[in-house]
DNA sequence: TCCATACAGATGCCTAGGCATATAGTTCCT
DNA sequence: AGGAACTATATGCCTAGGCATCTGTATGGA
């Protein structure tokens, strides 16, 4: 009978990871923050994170293109379509065609989308900070973001987990 | 004009964690790890990753009913039935009447499902190491597991982040 | 110039989850 | 016992994303 090398999620034993344990943690914490975010920013706002998050990204980089939010959000293009189209008709977002490629537009905000931005932006950072409680304060919670964004950038580096369309 | 306080997702300035940027950071490893997950399982067992966490779940935890599994992953009983559902659908989970609550159901594996999941969880942790390749080797990936952990039993304890439904 | 190929993104179809509701079974009173 | 209130979950409707496809545009030769 095989022996479990884990028992609960993310205890290590004898200083090696437990990357499934890991992965799950990973995976719950997104989930939840995810939802508790949706929850607050859909009651003060009308938006959903996701939406947010194309919001800061398009205030952030002005004049990006569809693909760029794909590539961004590891998610497909045609569904970033979709989300742009749901956006413009808030008149959050413009689409500007693109007068060096005409097969493609130049996105930007609206005033309106400006503002709303800045408004999510602080609810967004606000909730944030009471959800995560201080799990992240002492020095492993610096170790930690350090070693997320890492993580991410060699995923990123590596085009990991992009869909198809 | 306002100074932003980060420029780049996950650096920290003065000690402080930026918890936009870590949490932009952790949506991201989970979008792509997930997606690539997806990939893998789907081509070698012809299932997704959330239905491989449904499978492991209850192997471990036999006899659960929708509600454990709702709670455990953070998503609405609905949507639990229904891939429960699925996953009954291939003979892989069966659902027993529960003795003492006629008004649900105790989920157990199939002896397919054993077998199923056993196959499974080799191809999830090899494409796991596979794909975090190193990232988290050090004494900071062991820091970042650990604070995870700890982020994920606060969000749970306080309930954080469940759907209605 | 003209065509073959590559490309960006818009659109259609399909699946999965959220939320509301329906259904059946349970518990608590009286 | 009988009914009100509660609970577990199954189901329906709606939305969002994945993938395939379609359209219009760009590009590299011949």
């Amino acid at each position: 009978m095989d022996v479990k090398i884990y028992a609960m999620a993310s205890k290590s034993s004898g200083g090696r990871v437990d990357l499934p344990g890991f992965f799950d943690d990973l995976v719950r914490c997104e989930t939840r923050l995810y939802n508790a975010l949706n929850d607050r920013l859909r009651e003060r706002h009308g938006i959903v994170t996701s939406q947010f998050e194309f919001l800061r990204f398009l205030r952030d980089h002005p004049g990006s293109r569809v693909a760029d939010l794909a590539a961004e959000f590891a998610i497909g293009i045609g569904a970033t379509s979709k989300g742009i189209d749901r956006l413009e008709k808030q008149a959050w977002v413009i689409r500007r065609t693109n007068p060096s490629d005409r097969r493609s537009s130049l996105l930007d905000l609206t005033d309106d989308g400006v503002q709303l931005v800045e408004a999510a932006e602080a609810t967004f950072t606000e909730t944030l900070a009471e959800l995560t409680a201080g799990a992240l304060g002492g020095p492993s919670g610096l170790a930690t973001v350090q070693v997320l964004s890492e993580l991410r950038s060699v995923l990123e580096r590596r085009q990991i987990g992009l869909p198809t369309g």
